[in-house]
DNA sequence: CTTTCATTTCAATAGATCTTGAAATATCTT
DNA sequence: AAGATATTTCAAGATCTATTGAAATGAAAG
């Protein structure tokens, strides 16, 4: 993942209500949900939610497609990954502490049990 | 971690210089560096790097802690972790394909071996 | 081909963020 | 106490982001 693509995509998950639209995409699934039920869903006008929306479809976290008079939005569920991807690789070097706090192994290489969190962790 | 912790977070990991600045800090690991040093390492003038870490320290994601004359920053490992697992919990649901593009098993209580990235995954 | 429905685009405005350079603060040294 | 060093704070301006409501677009139905 290129890094100023990383930098948009976190830039569309620091607004509240575009957050609660990804959740509101992610729970819906690969088939995803038009871009009404979407402003029903997080309580904003059409325009305002077709302005956030555009915002994450240019960010790559999600993606539109036209359907007959809707448009159908999904989440980019391999561009998440990869966006997690980045931050655990990229950003933190794969630090044991931030794997830790994820129920992952110190090493990614590892071929170990992934270990339960260890402590002292923040609660997420 | 609280909504409001991550949408901070992910704001101070949406401009170019801060994760400049958290990849270098991460990179130095706890003990951390001083601001001056930071500066010079990602090219910023004291007072714009100053501005940038202050963002990031009442985001959370890194600490300061005045040593003589210096003030020196260190990541914050325990909350970067916390975001990674917000980001792959509360707004990804533990998606597996999300999952799976970080190495991770589908199932988040699996006990079995963390499977190699399946197919399909973006490139991180 | 007009109407209706779903969504976007536009223009105006308000507010937040970033950058710059100068001045202020805190700490150490002499 | 005066000077040097490290960093922050402040004020000004530029730029970016978000919200609103009205108007425009696209697609289907009558």
């Amino acid at each position: 993942m290129k890094e100023s693509a990383a930098l948009d995509a976190f830039a569309a998950m620091s607004n509240e209500t575009r957050l609660r639209i990804l959740k509101r995409l992610v729970a819906a699934g690969p088939t995803g949900l038009p871009a009404g039920e979407i402003a029903d869903a997080v309580g904003a006008s059409p325009s305002r939610t077709s302005f956030h929306l555009s915002t994450m479809a240019a960010a790559g976290i999600i993606r539109a497609q036209r359907q007959a008079r809707q448009i159908v939005y999904a989440a980019d569920f391999m561009a998440l990954g990869a966006l997690v991807r980045f931050l655990l690789e990229e950003c933190c070097s794969n630090d044991p502490t931030v794997r830790a706090c994820c129920g992952l192994a110190a090493d990614p290489a590892s071929e170990t049990q992934t270990p339960a969190r260890s402590g002292g962790c923040d609660d997420a």
